[in-house]
DNA sequence: CTTGCCTCTGACGTCAACGTCAGGTTTTAG
DNA sequence: CTAAAACCTGACGTTGACGTCAGAGGCAAG
């Protein structure tokens, strides 16, 4: 397939993908004229790519770690630092964890005293979506 | 305490501080010659500002939602842009878990297959702080 | 053939949360 | 009193992941 369908299947635009490529992130195979062409695989990986960019790794990074984790297999370096990002990413869910909770408090404690903030009807609660501690 | 000493304790910088009270995230009280003063209770105002910047929200939506969490007091609009918020986080931590999961998955798979890969001694895995599936 | 859409490279623009530097004032230590 | 350290305002620099625009080709349809 071409970039833009690409990009329309995996959702993310046009540039991205060029940039990813920029990144060494992501190869296309070239036709004659110089336009990319990619196989069906290659939605899978702009996938992967965008989920490592969402847990706030580097371009550097997913280069060096992208192989391992699409091949599912690491060397002893490489597992240190899936390790190390590994860990990074526990201390942040953990810190957003703390996060979401503060914020649920200030949410769940019935509003400000002295405004009539009543519990009127359950059409404000049910808007928010089920809510446990930990899911 | 001036500037310097709340940058300390709170483990930011004084630059950090000042663009604080750019935004009208943090105000000071201001000596007679100009210089920032702050009271004891401003360190906390900055961790919480931090913990927020952490997950994501933008100066302008800490600068509406701050005294909220502060006061631990909501009117019905800002409770609505809390929830926002919280639905969001929720769904970043959910991301980042799967994404951990994945790194998990590549590194617990005993290294490549033929790499002689072994498991030599437990300083590695000890080396890796503890981790059940969900803390 | 030409119309219209897709693609190419190259290069500048953006945005947020600060970093850093310049040039000057204030506070503190000796 | 004086030198060092801390502070002030103002302004430009940085970084990453793209957005956007310009100008030039490529490709199937009518």
């Amino acid at each position: 397939m071409r970039i833009g369908e690409l990009a329309a299947r995996s959702g993310v635009s046009v540039r991205a993908l060029r940039y990813y490529e920029e990144q060494g992130l992501l190869d296309a195979y070239r036709s004659g004229s110089g336009q990319r062409h990619y196989p069906e695989a290659a939605a899978d990986r702009v996938h992967l790519i965008q989920m490592l960019y969402a847990a706030g790794l580097s371009s550097r990074t997913i280069a060096d770690l992208l192989p391992c984790v699409e091949a599912k297999a690491s060397t002893p370096a490489s597992r240190a630092r899936l390790a190390a990002e590994r860990d990074r990413i526990d201390a942040q869910i953990a810190a957003l964890t703390r996060t979401r909770d503060r914020l649920d408090a200030v949410i769940h404690l019935s509003g400000s005293p002295e405004s009539g903030c009543a519990w009127i009807a359950d059409e404000d609660v049910a808007a928010e979506a089920g809510h446990s501690a930990t899911p």
